[in-house]
Parts: C-alpha cells; structure tokens; sequence
DNA sequence: GCAAGGTC
C-alpha cells in the first residue's frame, strides 16, 4: 500500500520543478480551481515507503488580515482606537480558489509535506497551509521541507530530513503583520482625516495621507539627501597643474599633493614651481590590473543597474521581468542569491544564447573556454540567481531591454574580467612632484558583451625614467570648489533600502513607487528624487513634534526585535505589547502637537482654510483619546504665543489669536471669549488655556469649555463650574471671601447649607462646618468646613426644578440628591423626565433613571439583554450608552458603556462598567 | 480610503 502525500508550495513554479525533480521527468499534470496553480502527479520512495504525491501549491500568502467590521468605517472610531482594535484573518476573494483546492486535496491524503521558500515569511505561508488542511483532515501528519536551492540534491536531503513547522518564524511574521496593520492605519488614518480638514483644498474628502513603516523611511532618505544638498557650503581648494605637450598630445601632470584648502601655500609652491624650467621624470611604472566582471544578477542589483542604465523606474523593471518570467523566458526574479550553485548546469543557458545575433558570439567563445561563473555572497537559500531561460528576438520596446540586460549580465558573469594596464609617470619640478596616468585595456572580455560598464582606452605617450623636460615655467594654479551630493536615483534609493532593512527585495520598488503616488517625492527630468512639498513638510512636521516616523532607525529596531522572537529571545506577544504601547504614545504626542505639522505644510500650502477648532465632537477623532489618555503638561513646543502677553481681557485674548493664528482669520464659527483673567487651566502646552462658549446648535450650546489659547494642542475639557440647563441653574466662579459667601453656600439639593459648629470633644471642636438643613433620612450628605478655601456659589434662576421634583430622594451614585431633568432633545424620549446625578456634565457620577418607569423607552437599536438596567447612563449626546465588551487586547472581555450612534455620528462617550 | 508581505 503507498502513502498517499500531499505537497504544497510557495508557487506553481517550485511546485512543478519539485515534481520533475523528483519525478525524474514523469509527471503528470492536472488544473485545480485555481488557473494558475496546476497539480503534479508522480510517485517516488519516500521514508523507505512507496508513496503517491499530490504536488499542489499556493500563490504567497493565503489569509490576509483586516480590522473588525466595527473598525473599518474612518469615522466611527478615533483612529486611536486602532492600536488596539480587534483584528480578524480573512481570505481574500482571489485565494478561494486556491484554499478549495488545497482543502479537496488534503481530504485525499495522510500527509502533508510543506514545500514553501525557506525564509520567514514562508514558515508563515507553510503555517497557513497546515491551518487549512487541518480543518479540512484533522488526522492529516504535517511534514516542513527545507531546501535551498531546486536542485536533486536539495530536494532528496531535504525530504529525508523533514522537520517540525518553525513556530518562532511564524510567530515573527504575526507580530510584523499586526505591528504594520495597526501602526499604519491610525497615522494613515489620523493624518489623512485632519487635513482633509485643515487644508481641504489640497486635500479633499477621502484623499488618502499614508503613513506606513517602510514608506516613510523610503520618503526619510530622500528628504534627508535634499537637505544635505542644501545645506551643503562649499570649500575652496586649489590644485596645481602642468600641460606637456608631446608630438600631437597634451598631458596634464598634477601636484601629487591634490587640492588643499591652503591657498597661501599653494601660491608660495606655485611660486617656486616656476622659477625652475625643467621638469625630471622621477618614476614610470606600468602595472596589470583586473577589471571583475559583474556578479550573478539578484533582484537588488537588477534594480539598480537596469535602473540606471535603461532609463527606467525600478518598478517598471520589476514589473516586466515578472512578465518575462511568466512567459518562461528567464528565472524567477525575485532572488537575493548572487552566486550560481556548484550543480547548476550553465552549459544548456549558455547555448541558447549563441542563438542572439547581438551576443551570440561571446555565447560560443563562453562554451569554447567553458562557463566559470563569478560568485557572490548572498543567498536567500531558495532562488537561483536570475538569468535567461529561452532566447527570443521577438521582444519590442522596454520588454526587450530588459531581457536583453539580465542575457548579456549573465553572459557577462560567465565570461571572464576583463584586463587593463595602467600607466602612471610621476615628474619632480622644484621638489614638487606631479604626475599624469593612462589606462590600456588589454583584454576587453567580458566587456564585449556588457556595454553597461563604461571603459575606455586614455592612452598616455611613452616617457623614459630621468628623463628631463622643459616646462618653461608654466606650472598654473587651479581654483576649485567642493561640490554638493547628487540628488538620489532609485538605484540609490534602493541601495540604501537594503543597507538599513527597509523593505524586502521584493517590495523596494513598490515602497518608492508608493511614495510617487502618494505625491510625497517627484520625479526629476534626469531621474533623480527630490521631496514634494507636501513629502517635506510632513517630514519636519513630525521632526518638529519631537518624533522622525521618517527614521529608518525605526523600523530596523522592529526587526532586531523580529530576530529576537526568532530565535527565542523575545516573545511575540512581549514585542507587541511594547510597540503598540510605544506607538500609542508617539501618536498621542503627535496628535496633541499636530498644529506643528500643520505649521510646516502651511510654509508650503499656505494658510488653512478653515477653523480647526468647532464644536468639539466635531473636532478631530483622536480629540477623545488625548482627553481621556491624559497628556498633561507636555513639553511646550508652541511657537505662537507667550502666556504673559494675553491674560488682560478677553477681547486681547482674541485679538491674539486672530492676530496670530492662520487660522483663526477664517473663523467659520463664531466662538465666544470669556473672561479668563484668573484663570489657571493650563493646557497641554503649559499656558493658560481659553474659556470658550459651544455657539453651535445642538444638545451642548451655551455649554463651556476650555481649550488651548493658541490651538497648539489639543487640550479641551468641560468648564465644570459653569452649567447651563433648561430652566435650570447657573453656576459660576467667582472668588468670594468667606464672609460674602456664607449666604451662599448650598447642599447637593440646592437649598443654603446649614452653617454648624462642631461641639464634640476632639480635635475640631469649635470648627465650623456647612451641611444640608433637613433631618436625618431626608438630608443629602453635603459636607463642607467653614474655613476651606474658595468655593462655588450660586444664583438661582427661574423654573428649577426643586426639592419637591425628588419626593423619593432619589440619590445618585456619589450620594447626592439626584437631580430631575427632562430630554429636551428631538428623539423617541423628547419630554421625558429623568434623574441624573446634579453635578455638571464632566464632574458627575454618570448616574441615570428614568423618573416613570413606565416611561422607560430603550432605543431600538438596543437589545434589553445587552443593557445593565441598573447601570443606565447616557453618554454625552443624551443616548443611552450600550455595554459592549472589549474583543482583544489587554482589556479583553472587560466590559464598557459608549454611545450606540454608529457611522461618524458617534459621541465620544466611554467608561469602563 | 489605511500597512507590508507574499505572488501573478
């Protein structure tokens, strides 16, 4: 009886070359669900039994992974929100087919052998693999097979050393996931909602302002060479020079000494140079030298050259040789490896290039001497480096430069480096010496088929050692300048991108082509990169605030850290953890200081066009979380105001504003100042914060609240001595001597407090105290000493609602007399009467009851089960809140109450239950 | 509408 195994790997194509590895060519070939990902057929000995194979395989990765329904509307949650909202896996549309065949297959056999790319990301894409056939047969055995190359050799060590799926790499792969999902979409999030608000004629509704772990190192590197370049100064040197002339040739002989900055020096040698009118010639030597022809071409160097010298962008490159590859007409072209394995028979590639007209020749004279490929480092223990498969000549346009670059390559580094001399006369003058070089190629090589290196020939006539040469005194003294960097090319960028870990081979030409989309970089005429207006100022809008996201520093920590879990050093839950909570605390720093980044855009874009500031569930969604998070005193970083200048009166105060903020000159809301002179809010900032007035319509107009005086931060909070209610009362605060306060103190039912002495013996006997005036039972547990300091006093006004209201001295959560109001918001509960605690909106307990209970009317949208009915507490649009339970993270299945109101109409409110 | 990583 034969075992019945199924293989999976990475790609149709390691799939079909396993097959016929193993099958020694025979094969059989069957279509799955998926077009692009066949079935093999073979059998073969396999741990000393007979065993049918099933080669199936995948197209990368399976599951993708998104936020939870709940997160995915922009609107509903603040973007805060997203470091720790739920995450789900899912399979994408375009893998279904794949999963189902993948699920049939494993249905059919006992085991599982997983040939995916030895690299993290393929344990990752081996992992997901064995969670689907693990549904599918649960008594299925799993297998991972390791190899680094596609060769008979690997593939029979390999299956007869099969291992254990890696959990370490795996587990590695979830962080990175969750890390960039969550990072990337609250800045994309953030950044993209405010200044779609702040700048909404450059940034219209739903323009997309990304931020994104490899991108903007990409986009730092680039802004970085720009200000390099222009902060360059230049320095003056000087050289010095002697032409020579012999028989039709000019040579230039210079100071061996180079440039000094010395111009003084330079003179004084100058000087002495000329008195002499002969030159000897001190040296002549010749020497060999090898010119090493390139390295076995990985996707790196692809990018790069084929960049550079076919006037191309890397993805443009990229994206081609994937079609060369799809029609078989060269290697898979995304490989780190640059060397050519000792098995790999180069002989067969090699032929089928004697077919080019162009390069045929060298093909021949390569077979004649045999290949003897150069040999690099690198290897990504999967690929074979990238290299023709088929001639054609049928090739057109770009398609055929590309080809015709990775054929001469590889021709190139089978071929041998080529020779040069090099000649070099050295010549005293005055004790001076100078000298002047030529450069022969001896044997051209591989340069014959590799015009992508520039050499030539700079011959330099024969001189004889001692020589003596009449220079007529004309030694010239040359002025020059240091130049600045040049700007970056994409094979520079790319260079960089591998230097400091951003990116993958495979993704660097997509992390610049994002950041051309995303408008962050532009194209120059001769291919060069340089910021974009809104590139740059975001970059030092977010330098400013303190925090470089454009650092590549960044992301190469992540990936120390990812190396940590990969071997055993770090758990993946314990860097997640960190980073999130790290993350957290530079978008909340960031999002508090984003006027700064608005700052730097407005040098570029000019001033905002709106008024950031409005009603405050209005303002930006991260609002909620720096109020809840509590920031407090920040360091101060604005740059508008000085707080001495504007404690006189309100007017000033806002004439400062207008005078100082941009902003402020399109106010499309009018806001009221209000006497703020003994105000001690500090905001975020560190300056007295402003007291404004909510002027627009709606539940909370005529409500106060505090904000930053110059809107540099975010710092908003309820005035909580200030209440404005229907018919109720108005509380406000003054600063009141004891004496004139005395008649005003009231209890928590809003009747004057009863001003007592205490009479017992102990410490404050004779210590006055108010407390309310009704009889045991029926008093409220108001509490207060005579001789505490500045306190609230209270003027009625008409129609409250009184003592009488309460007949049941309903209390509150806190122990005060609950309050009486009525929804006198449009609604199902319009008119309604109620209880709440009689604290301002901010300072109270949340309490909430209904006064009828026959009236209790739950919103429809709320299931009854769902609700704590002793626990009813309306969120801060007049909703009762739901209780919902956290899904994920370190609060998992901790239970809190938020405003129901879902699609952008969502309040704000939370408290844990 | 957001990230980065596979592959096609």
């Amino acid at each position: 009886m034969s075992l019945k195994v199924l293989f999976v790997a990475e790609k149709n194509d390691t799939a079909k070359e396993i097959s016929r590895i193993m099958s020694n060519n025979k094969y059989t070939r069957r279509e799955g669900l998926s077009k692009l990902n066949k079935i093999y057929g073979f059998s073969c000995k396999m741990l000393n039994n007979d065993a049918d194979i099933t080669m199936a395989s995948v197209s990368g990765h399976i599951m993708t992974i998104d936020f939870s329904l709940e997160f995915k509307s922009w609107e509903k949650h603040p973007p805060v929100s997203l470091f720790t909202a739920p995450i789900e896996d899912y399979c994408p549309e375009d893998s279904k087919p794949i999963v189902n065949t993948i699920v049939r297959e494993a249905k059919e056999n006992e085991m599982l052998v997983l040939w995916t790319d030895c690299d993290r990301e393929g344990e990752y894409i081996a992992s997901e693999i064995r969670h689907i056939c693990l549904i599918a047969n649960p008594s299925i055995k799993i297998y991972r097979a390791r190899f680094s190359e596609i060769t008979y050799a690997s593939i029979h060590t390999a299956i007869n050393q099969m291992e254990m799926i890696n959990e370490r790499l795996v587990a590695a792969v979830d962080c990175r996931k969750e890390l960039d999902l969550r990072i990337g979409a609250a800045f994309t999030r953030f950044l993209s909602l405010r200044l779609q608000k702040v700048f909404p004629y450059h940034f219209p509704t739903n323009h997309v302002v990304s931020y994104g772990p490899c991108q903007f190192p990409t986009l730092g590197f680039v802004v970085d060479r720009c200000k390099q370049v222009e902060h360059f100064v230049p320095k003056k040197f000087y050289k010095l020079r002697t032409v020579v002339e012999r028989g039709d040739t000019q040579v230039n002989f210079f100071w061996s000494r180079g440039g000094i900055q010395d111009r003084t020096e330079t003179e004084q040698s100058q000087r002495g140079c000329n008195q002499q009118s002969v030159a000897i010639v001190y040296r002549v030597v010749s020497k060999s030298k090898s010119e090493p022809r390139p390295l076995p071409l990985n996707t790196v160097e692809l990018e790069k050259k084929a960049s550079r010298k076919l006037d191309m962008s890397a993805k443009q490159v990229m994206m081609i040789a994937e079609k060369l590859y799809t029609q078989g007409l060269i290697s898979y072209p995304r490989t780190e490896t640059n060397f050519f394995p000792p098995s790999f028979n180069l002989v067969p590639l090699v032929e089928e290039q004697t077919r080019a007209e162009q390069w045929g020749d060298t093909a021949r004279h390569i077979l004649r001497d045999s290949p003897t490929p150069s040999e690099g480092q690198k290897s990504d223990q999967a690929h074979p480096p990238i290299y023709p498969i088929k001639h054609t000549s049928s090739l057109q346009g770009n398609e055929r430069k590309v080809y015709e670059f990775i054929a001469r390559h590889f021709l190139a580094c089978c071929h041998k480096d080529a020779q040069t001399s090099e000649t070099t006369v050295e010549i005293l003058v005055n004790k001076e010496s100078f000298s002047a070089s030529g450069l022969i190629i001896t044997a051209r090589n591989y340069l014959d088929v590799y015009p992508y290196d520039e050499w030539c020939d700079r011959r330099i006539p024969h001189f004889t050692q001692g020589e003596r040469i009449q220079i007529e005194g004309c030694i010239e003294m040359i002025e020059c300048e240091t130049t600045p960097p040049s700007y970056l090319t994409e094979a520079d960028l790319i260079q960089l991108m591998d230097e400091h870990g951003i990116g993958t081979d495979a993704t660097h030409s997509d992390h610049i082509e994002r950041i051309k989309m995303r408008g962050y970089v532009d194209v120059q005429l001769d291919g060069t990169l340089l910021p974009s207006k809104l590139g740059r100022g975001l970059v030092e809008g977010y330098t400013k605030i303190g925090h470089n996201l454009a650092n590549s520093d960044l992301r190469a920590e992540l990936e120390r850290d990812l190396t940590d879990i990969c071997v055993g050093k770090k758990e993946k839950n314990e860097v997640i953890n960190f980073m999130v909570h790290r993350y957290k605390q530079v978008f909340t720093e960031i999002s508090s200081h984003a006027i700064l980044i608005d700052e730097s855009l407005s040098n570029y874009f000019g001033p905002p066009k709106q008024l950031r500031i409005e009603y405050p569930h209005e303002r930006d969604h991260y609002y909620w979380d720096s109020i809840k998070t509590q920031p407090k005193h920040l360091p101060h970083k604005c740059s508008y105001t000085t707080p001495s200048k504007q404690k006189s009166s309100s007017t000033r105060i806002r004439h400062s504003r207008m005078n100082q903020h941009p902003y402020i000159q399109s106010t499309q809301i009018p806001m009221t100042a209000v006497e703020n002179d003994n105000n001690l809010e500090l905001c975020y900032c560190g300056i007295p914060s402003i007291l404004l007035t909510v002027r627009k319509a709606g539940p909370n107009t005529g409500k106060k609240f505090y904000t930053c005086n110059t809107s540099s931060c975010e710092y908003f909070v309820w005035d909580k001595t200030f209440e404005v209610q229907e018919g109720g009362y108005f509380m406000e605060k003054i600063p009141t001597s004891f004496s004139s306060r005395r008649d005003l103190v009231l209890c928590h039912c809003n009747y004057p407090a009863k001003l007592r002495t205490v009479d017992k013996d102990n410490l404050n006997k004779g210590r006055q105290f108010y407390n309310c005036t009704k009889q045991k039972g029926n008093a409220c547990e108001f509490f207060q000493w005579e001789d505490d300091g500045p306190t609230l006093s209270i003027q009625y006004f008409k129609n409250n609602k009184s003592i009488s209201d309460n007949p049941k001295g309903i209390k509150c959560k806190c122990g005060r007399l609950a309050k009486l109001r009525t929804v006198s918001k449009d609604g199902f509960n319009k008119g309604k009467d109620f209880y709440s605690c009689p604290k301002p909106i901010g300072g109270d307990c949340r309490f909430f009851k209904w006064a009828h209970e026959e009236q209790i009317m739950i919103s429809n949208n709320l299931i009854t089960s769902q609700i704590d009915t002793a626990k009813l507490l309306l969120c801060e649009c007049g909703q009762l809140s739901k209780l919902m339970t956290c899904k994920e993270g370190s609060n998992k299945g901790r239970k809190y109450y938020g405003c129901p109101k879902k699609n952008g109409r969502w309040c704000g409110f939370f408290e844990w239950a």
